[in-house]
DNA sequence: AAACTGACTAATA
DNA sequence: CTATTAGCCAGTT
């Protein structure tokens, strides 16, 4: 098969996953990052849907997303959220209730290239 | 093919 | 600091 095409649903999400899969335990990513290392600084909404339409057995770990002002938006899914912030609090990354998280110090950084 | 949708972001007020 | 607005992108209908 010259190409994969058993993919309904785009390539896109796919690579979103191998993205998010790629973030390391105790670290955080942004929806915009994400994108960007996608080639697509501008698709941030893009992969937020890509991770909302995650199956809850899945092996990617979309609770190292968070927005672009360290907080979380599972917008409206309270119950995501909460399992999103009991999740990271576990990899040691601070949730402060009502407050941000802060990326400066916990956010992913991925290396282009080894130098 | 056109319109709509949304786990975003940056810019304004 | 919060609230509103507009732009963007891929998937869905």
């Amino acid at each position: 098969m010259t190409r994969g095409r058993t993919v309904t649903r785009g390539d896109f999400f796919e690579r979103v996953y191998a993205v998010v899969r790629r973030i390391p335990r105790g670290r955080v990513a942004t929806y915009g990052q994400v994108a960007a290392l996608l080639g697509h600084p501008r698709a941030a909404r893009t992969v937020g849907w890509a991770l909302r339409a995650l199956s809850e057995g899945s092996d990617v770990p979309w609770h190292r997303v968070i927005n672009g002002s360290g907080r979380i938006s599972t917008n409206g899914r309270d119950h995501e959220a909460s399992l999103q912030a009991q999740r990271l609090r576990r990899e040691s990354v601070p949730v402060p209730a009502g407050g941000r998280i802060p990326i400066e110090r916990f956010g992913w950084r991925p290396r282009v290239r080894g130098p």
